[in-house]
DNA sequence: TTGGTTGTTGAGCGATCATTCATAAACTTG
DNA sequence: CAAGTTTATGAATGATCGCTCAACAACCAA
């Protein structure tokens, strides 16, 4: 019976990440996101409730991409902090290329720092993935505990903590202009932290 | 002759400072700005110039405050790598203060932020000012090197980068819902990325 | 075809944006 | 007090903000 929709929800919000992420929630007017989506006002709203709500999509979307592409990483190692290591050395590389991403810096940092006293709703959103990641990382280390990569008496969740704290280091620090090189130093020192919570180094 | 001033451009520009490094450069309207610095448009206008004008007057005005506090708080320690040490720590516990100060994350990286992709004036300042601050931190681990306290073969610009995205990544950590304790031991754990770096530790 | 349902459209809504400027007020000097 | 100079004021500007909705288009079932 009804019309079928022409837009395709996913590739819509798809280039509304794109866009949050180059020019953040403020900087991203509704104009500017009629013309990402290539879709009307109407259309937009109908989808997706207001801009807020779009914005809220977008963050869940990337941060749901994060996680697969952190697991999808972690698959290729055998062991977890070796993993991890290589994990930052490759945001720095990957940082580096010139058309690799709408912008350097995380978008959930982006969105923690500039929501945090204009726009509550996405502020506790952030909280809540950034939670979540810590949570991951926490697994992770916890599984590289059992695995006798790190010491037995190692507190996984505030070592998670400050990984995730290295990782929103260099991604702020990869929107300065440091070279590639430069960047790339900074993931191996950040990796070499790691080599010290490690048993038998 | 003329009419004095009955504003005082440090006192104003001093709550600028503090709306903007709470609400952002988007996200606070000149009618907040206004409001906050007790003034008429005419006056800011002919005071600042602009909205621009004065957003970047309170950044430069942030960032000297910020390299004042590192002189005066360095001046305490006779050893520079604990004094640093001693610096991450501080940051660490005065951010969990709840009254402590407009935001946690630090104002120049929420700029570099937000202005990445909007605003390449405000952008390329904060820019400048981070380059400076990692020149600072370069100078003192120069000293640090001379008085002995780390290995001569030590790239102290690179160090100076690293310890700068620790303090990148802890402020903006601190823009998260964590306990006093947690943040404190982020701080230490940052801290003790240095003793790896110290001769003799 | 036709009726019913849903999707798309874009002009236009009131609100707010940063900014301006004619006017009024405050002060010093003569 | 009057003349001269500078500052302060805030209503009003055009532009843009996020958002709405009546009209229209596209599809399916009968």
């Amino acid at each position: 019976m009804p019309r079928p929709p022409s837009y395709d929800r996913d590739t819509a919000l798809a280039k509304a990440v794109s866009l949050f992420w180059h020019k953040g929630y403020h900087g991203s007017s509704m104009k500017q996101i009629e013309q990402a989506l290539d879709m009307r006002p109407g259309s937009i709203y109908a989808t997706f409730g207001s801009k807020d709500g779009l914005f809220s999509e977008a963050l869940a979307s990337y941060a749901q991409q994060g996680g697969t592409d952190l697991s999808e990483h972690m698959a290729g190692y055998d062991s977890i902090v070796e993993g991890l290591q290589a994990y930052l050395r490759k945001i720095a590389s990957s940082c580096t290329d010139v058309d690799c991403a709408p912008a350097r810096a995380c978008l959930i940092v982006k969105t923690l720092l500039e929501a945090s006293s204009t726009n509550p709703a996405l502020y506790s959103q952030a909280q809540s993935v950034l939670a979540a990641i810590e949570t991951s990382f926490a697994e992770l280390l916890e599984s590289a505990k059992n695995q006798g990569e790190i010491a037995v008496k190692t507190d996984c969740r505030r070592l998670a903590r400050l990984l995730q704290s290295q990782i929103m280091g260099l991604r702020s620090m990869a929107e300065r202009n440091l070279s590639a090189t430069e960047l790339e130093q900074l993931g191996d020192d950040m990796a070499a932290i790691l080599d010290s919570y490690k048993l038998r180094d």
